[in-house]
DNA sequence: AGGGTGACCTGTCGGC
DNA sequence: TGCCGACAGGTCACCC
């Protein structure tokens, strides 16, 4: 479920709230992604200082070392004072003073990583390869257009690899490339400078309103509060396959990139 | 090196 | 009702 905005909207609903928490217990449910990493009673008495966003990871900074978290395609976390004991899906459990912090995450594709400082071996594995954050000024319509020259793979999974740019996964994948009219099959070293300019807006929009609307919520998807998202109702192309564009009125189409499904507007991205 | 494929895992939905 | 295949918001380890 969860791209950038879905984890940056994940990040403000419990980052403040968390902050200061002093740990008093972690509950494992099954194997995630990968193994914690350290012992689940080496993080007891360590405090939550503050909780950053890398791309699609969820940055933890405790008293000593850090915590990695990242949602995989089903993952959610919830932050409360009271909660059930933990569910068949319910992975991870971070106890401390200020509430509970759970990983419920029905696919198991998430993780949750310890790590003894953000420049670790465990930590560089995770986060070493990470593109540039669209959000920030950091990301440059210049030096984007530099990097897509460089490579010759289908425009839309340059996105999805981010190691160009961070955070863009399928569905505003194929929404960023509507706004910018960019077919997305294309060769990213075939994209002009003005339509490369294009998509570097078209990618900050996109992904600027789908933050503000609390994301997307296709199927399950909640923040730390239990609140959905409604960027989904906004979706121009992403799972509209047979339906009229919404500027132009052609069907809008799905395709197969990399065993993902893409959709497009074959009237307004002509190439 | 870069591109293509399969793998990880569970749930849901549609068709027969 | 049951079974089976397709598909789902991500990423990595492989192959040629």
């Amino acid at each position: 479920m969860p791209e950038l905005p879905e984890v940056e909207v994940t990040r403000l609903s419990f980052a403040t709230r968390i902050a200061g928490a002093k740990v008093q217990g972690v509950r494992l449910g099954l194997p995630l992604r990968w193994p914690l990493g350290c012992a689940p009673e080496v993080l007891i008495g360590r405090t939550v200082l503050q909780v950053r966003r890398r791309g699609k990871y969820l940055l933890l900074d405790l008293s000593e070392g850090l915590l990695l978290l990242h949602l995989g395609m089903s993952g959610s976390l919830s932050f409360a004072a009271q909660m059930a004991p933990g569910g068949k899906h319910d992975h991870f459990d971070l106890q401390t003073n200020l509430g509970l912090l759970r990983l419920h995450d029905p696919r198991r594709f998430g993780a949750a990583v310890y790590a003894g400082s953000q420049d670790s071996e465990e930590a560089h594995k995770l986060l070493g390869k990470l593109g540039v954050e669209p959000l920030t000024d950091t990301f440059d319509a210049r030096q984007f257009h530099a990097a897509l020259r460089l490579r010759s793979t289908a425009i839309k999974q340059v996105l999805l690899g981010g190691e160009v740019v961070v955070g863009v996964g399928n569905i505003y994948a194929s929404e960023a490339l509507f706004l910018a009219g960019i077919r997305p099959t294309v060769s990213a070293q075939n994209i002009s400078w003005p339509r490369a300019e294009r998509l570097h807006g078209a990618i900050k929009n996109v992904l600027t309103a789908a933050v503000q609307k609390g994301g997307s919520t296709l199927r399950d998807f909640s923040d730390a509060a239990g609140q959905g998202g409604y960027f989904q109702l906004d979706a121009m192309v992403y799972d509209r396959a047979g339906l009229p564009c919404r500027v132009c009125g052609a069907p809008i189409k799905r395709m197969v990139q990399g065993q993902r499904s893409t959709f497009y507007c074959a009237q307004c991205q002509k190439f």
